[in-house]
DNA sequence: TGTAATTCCGAGTAATTAAGTCGGAATAAT
DNA sequence: ATTATTCCGACTTAATTACTCGGAATTACA
């Protein structure tokens, strides 16, 4: 019951183009670079989400990417499912695993999966990545603005916790 | 982003030893013969459920399992945590992923996956194994019981579709 | 026109996890 | 004793995840 890193990284990668592609394209050199990911597995992420309809591409030099739509009006929940597919905690269409629908206990079981996969999609449903955005530039604007490519200096470890409860409506 | 065969496994067990051990011990050979789960299989996550104080053991012959805590009282949480671990969908304790903590997207996105696993454990702490068991009855009921063991004759096969939206509270 | 910077794409590999098996010891009822 | 059962550790196999690699296509810019 874990997202992979595709879902965890493309979100952040989602968050860096939005914040870097402002005016300019952005290259997957360059994300690759500030959020530490390897540039050809962020390759195959992006093309996910291009697929997707979510970021659109130029290609040769000075190209790289941009959104494709506003950010206000990409959900998590795009993001999520581009790169991992449906969020359902079990493949379970009603049709197919026939052994685990007996009669012994019949599709009881699927309430339960459904409900998970409802309130699953609803969170991540409602929250843009525009509220990502900006609140991610909330906490650096709190912070200070930090040098881009600076792991060591700009890394305040353990300070999360200061705002793990703080902000509950997005 | 998916339960694996223990959780979905672990639930239906859990179920079938609650109604089949009303008055005797379950063993996992009974189990194993109504659930179309292998016996060396569910003997692991019986192991798991029973590690985690719900279930009972007796050993020997004509020994088994029961329930170690009332139905009511074990809820579906429960159940999948002892079998799946932690329902988050990152392992994020805020001090071990340095990288994806780095001040150019700091934290931001462990504001979703908090809310992402506090709406699971919503859900699943909402349900208890006796709702699963008393909605499991009912459906029998409307079915006319069958036969044990009969898988065959017993599956009604895309019905599940009739129910999907009737039962909305636990 | 050539060169460098980029996306694009298919194929491949390595590491990890999930899923399940096996053999036999311990225990208890009959 | 015998039989039915849980208990336990080690093992195997299958599937998925998490990448890597090589090179083709495209475009800006000198």
């Amino acid at each position: 019951m874990k997202l992979s890193t595709k879902g965890r990284y493309g979100l952040r990668a989602m968050i860096d183009l939005t914040i870097h592609g402002q005016e300019q394209l952005v290259s997957i050199k360059s994300i690759s670079e500030r959020q530490g990911i390897s540039e050809n597995y962020l390759e195959r992420l992006i093309a996910l989400l291009k697929k997707a309809g979510l970021v659109a591409s130029t290609r040769g030099a000075q190209g790289g990417y941009s959104l494709k739509v506003p950010a206000g009006d990409i959900s998590v929940g795009d993001i999520l499912r581009a790169l991992e597919g449906d969020l359902n905690p079990v493949d379970c269409t009603l049709t197919n695993d026939e052994l685990e629908c007996s009669a012994e206990n019949f599709c009881v079981t699927k309430f339960v999966w459904k409900k998970i996969s409802d309130s699953i999609n609803e969170v991540v449903d409602g929250i843009t990545l525009q509220d990502m955005v900006n609140e991610q530039l909330s906490i650096q604007k709190n912070f200070g603005k930090v040098e881009e490519n600076d792991y060591e200096q700009s890394h305040l470890s353990g300070s999360c916790s200061n705002y793990t409860n703080q902000k509950t409506g997005s």
